[in-house]
DNA sequence: GCGGTTTTTGACCTAGAAGTACAATACCAT
DNA sequence: ATGGTATTGTACTTCTAGGTCAAAAACCGC
């Protein structure tokens, strides 16, 4: 009972998320934060612990957002190439929000400063790597990539490229470029 | 005349940096810098316009530092392989340090939101994958390379690579994961 | 040593970030 | 409708980031 709340917290996440991303941790606040939502401070911290509380949340969401998508992706049936093509398009996000990847923002900004970050980062950076060591791996089998390569070290560069590549946009800069960049690397599989 | 500068600014600034490195942007507050550089808060004003402004000279060294060194480096004579992997290994900062790469970070962190910062962090990487360019067609030339990818695709390719890399180096992780990665690189070149 | 000039120091100021308190509100069960 | 409970909005508090200022200090030329 009591009286109910006015918003969905889930929902809300989703805007911080898109808050964060677009202003950056340090750069939002929590007034901001309120507006966005469409609630008031004392909503905001009534549901969320902190500021920073709040943040987690919102990488959480984006780490299990990316993650869904990237296995949807890989479980459909077709050639890899284009699908590959396509994963790391979006995980740069090259194309349309010059924004990057939230998570590659947190972990650069708060970085070694911020434990719980850090992991939250790593986590989606190594599953990110699994995926696609898999796909790669599936790759080789059909012989549509080459074998003389192992699947982990293709999987640990790909995880880099599209780092600096989500890096890169967002410092701006033609798309045409950074599809460019993509191609290459899925030429060199 | 009048009084002299009991500090050099070159070094502070060099000092800033260190410390811009090692917290970042929003994380380093006028009073730590003036600790940093051995100073009052009132000297840091007084020589530096701002904050800001003290940041983007940091930046700037660092740019600087980076690019002297690299093209020392690729000025040297000497199979082309073993200096590739150094430069990579320097830049993303893997070794001792776990701090990434400045311009990376700040790029991440300001990002869209500081055109100055976003300017110095392209020009940055933008010399570097030019440095990397001439070193490719060099090896090219003396046939240490293959020849079948376009210099200036692989070029940008190692730049995002060593941005990502930093980011990971950043987040943590075992070193010598990262020199697979970059021997994994280089092999493909 | 004195005047002019510049630097230094540390106290001071202001704005806004982050978070809290509390009265008002809205719901449910009875 | 009424009591109990939970949420809301906003005013308020605290603290610190970022920056300024005035007085003391250190130098140079004369």
């Amino acid at each position: 009972m009591g009286r109910p709340m006015q918003f969905e917290a889930g929902e809300a996440v989703n805007r911080a998320m898109d808050l964060f991303w677009r202003q950056g941790y340090a750069g939002t606040t929590p007034q901001e934060l309120a507006s966005e939502l469409g609630i008031g401070k004392g909503s905001l911290y009534n549901t969320f612990e902190s500021k920073h509380a709040l943040f987690l949340r919102a990488l959480q969401r984006y780490s299990e957002a990316r993650l869904e998508y990237l296995t949807s992706m890989f479980q459909a049936p077709g050639p890899i190439r284009p699908r590959l093509k396509q994963a790391l398009t979006a995980l740069a996000g090259v194309g349309e929000h010059q924004r990057g990847c939230v998570m590659v923002n947190a972990a650069a900004e708060l970085g070694t400063a911020d434990a719980e970050v850090n992991h939250i980062a790593n986590e989606l950076f190594s599953h990110i790597e699994a995926v696609f060591g898999q796909a790669i791996v599936q790759g080789q089998a059909t012989g549509e990539l080459r074998t003389d390569q192992a699947p982990d070290t293709v999987a640990s560069q790909l995880v880099a490229s599209v780092i600096g590549l989500s890096v890169l946009v967002k410092t701006g800069g033609p798309a045409e470029r950074f599809s460019n960049i993509i191609d290459g690397l899925i030429d060199g599989l």
